[in-house]
DNA sequence: CAACGTTACGCTTGGCGTAATCATA
DNA sequence: TATGATTACGCCAAGCGTAACGTTG
């Protein structure tokens, strides 16, 4: 399980493509004929099937391991490499689109003042940027059972805090039959369409309220603003914080589904273990 | 950042010699120098001090990066190889010591009564057993800030849910001066002698509360009872699940911390998932 | 038959062991 | 000075590229 191997793996996987693979790793298709074939005899089982080229089970399962692998890998390099250069005074803190709530934006900005820098990520972005040292805090939001924890792609030893917790609402294109209502429970949108977001990943709402929640579209960016045109245009539903500007949005009344925020962090040091500190209370 | 390379750099930093690692590994004394030097070569910066053999700063970083990885390694072949093996109709769910509470135990009885083995290991090890596909489930028990996730070693892609949060009780002696009360804050504890135990480390009370929580005894197994008997002998206080059959436990009524079990699972199929759901209710 | 993956084969080189050398408690 | 890490060096094999060979849409 040579992480070489498994990252060529991973590329003719993705690309579909031995050659392809080749190229883009800078080997010949041969090399990575034999590179695929060490690993399939290493594990003893098939791992790809050729013409077309498509993962088996067990390369499929293989993959779900390898990807997440790879990126801690790379992100322990990163973060030992960073550890030793320069040990910045100035703050770096990344945060996921809607993961600063007003509340913690106050709490961001002191008193005391820090020197800080927000760097806005993509959701699955920032536990790798924490991870790696680019940032030494992170904000994470998303939508979750309430106390549950977010699923957050495994990427190294973090520690992870609730910081907030907040009602959702249900975006609605204005004129839906829905749109008038005081309160709206998720039992009563299996049958609706929804889009596929970042946010709010039709898997969780399945997780949380059973099947049901067909997708009618799916957004993989990180802007809110496109989202609610989405809605408005009739694409799907989706939830959001209940205090987002959402086009005629139903208060979610059925509790058992929140917008939260974590704090993740590695090991705290000076101003990142105050800042971390006042953020969480 | 050969795994192999990594290996033996943990060996080394864990046994702190290269002659012991290289008998460990197999290796000559030679070869395990020549590792660490490539290793060190290749991320640019010394990992050890000779003589005596102690990690530097940035090696004791990779160590906490090292060691995760190497196991997620192991449980991520191991998951792919079990999952090719026999897809065996017995349920295999790996459970910490006080994982299954009263409500959890009924829940695992059915009905449908399911062809379950239960499997009883210790707190740090449900993570990696489930990873690796050893247990189809895991529950894992924990001290935790209320709605907060359990700290688990990161081992691979798991899905986590809390499925039980219940109130604590400290243990105390018997004619402890606070033995009689009706309720305790954990504020009122901070300049007490407590004991470090799995369930219950000193550290996850100082983040929640503060400095303070000196260390009286430090107790590495798995078994309550002995526990008890080391708060009876006065060692030092503890935090239980508020059931627990505690010396003279008062309860905790400052509710920032809680007894909290999470149920982990990779991918669910069948069997597996029905319990699953069960679980959580 | 054309595109693409596999196999054969030679060559380079990474990495091990042996043994000599260096450093430190 | 003895213990233990490093360096020198030779050897083997892992693994790459070239090229010939299958195989399948």
């Amino acid at each position: 399980m040579d992480p070489h191997l498994l990252r060529t793996f991973v590329t003719v996987a993705r690309r579909g493509s031995f050659s392809a693979a080749a190229e883009e790793l800078g080997y010949t298709q041969s090399a990575v004929s034999q590179q695929v074939a060490t690993l399939e005899a290493d594990l003893g089982l098939a791992l790809l099937r050729r013409r077309p080229v498509e993962p088996t089970r067990a390369g499929a399962r293989l993959l779900e391991h390898a990807e997440p692998l790879l990126l801690r890998l790379r992100a322990a390099r990163a973060d030992v490499l960073r550890a030793e250069a320069a040990p910045s005074s100035r703050l770096t803190i990344a945060v996921s689109p809607l993961a600063v709530t007003p509340d913690l934006a106050v709490r961001l900005a002191g008193p005391p003042r820090l020197d800080l820098t927000i760097r806005a990520t993509s959701r699955d972005e920032v536990a790798a940027v924490v991870a790696s040292g680019e940032a030494d805090l992170g904000l994470v939001d998303g939508v979750a059972a309430p106390s549950d924890p977010l699923r957050l792609p495994d990427v190294g030893p973090l520690t992870t805090l609730g910081v907030a917790e907040r009602d959702l609402a249900v975006a609605l294109p204005e004129g839906h039959p829905l749109a008038g209502r005081a309160g709206l429970r998720l039992a009563d949108l299996v049958d609706a369409l929804w889009l596929q977001t970042p946010l709010c990943p039709v898997e969780r709402l399945r997780d949380i309220a059973g099947d049901g929640f067909r997708i009618g579209l799916t957004y993989t960016g990180d802007d809110l603003h496109t989202v609610l045109r989405l809605v408005a245009a009739g694409h799907g539903l989706t939830l959001l914080p209940a205090d987002s500007p959402a086009p005629a949005g139903v208060p979610l009344v059925d509790p058992r589904v929140v917008h939260r925020v974590e704090l993740l962090h590695g090991t705290l040091t000076g101003h990142a273990q105050r800042l971390a500190e006042r953020l969480r209370q």
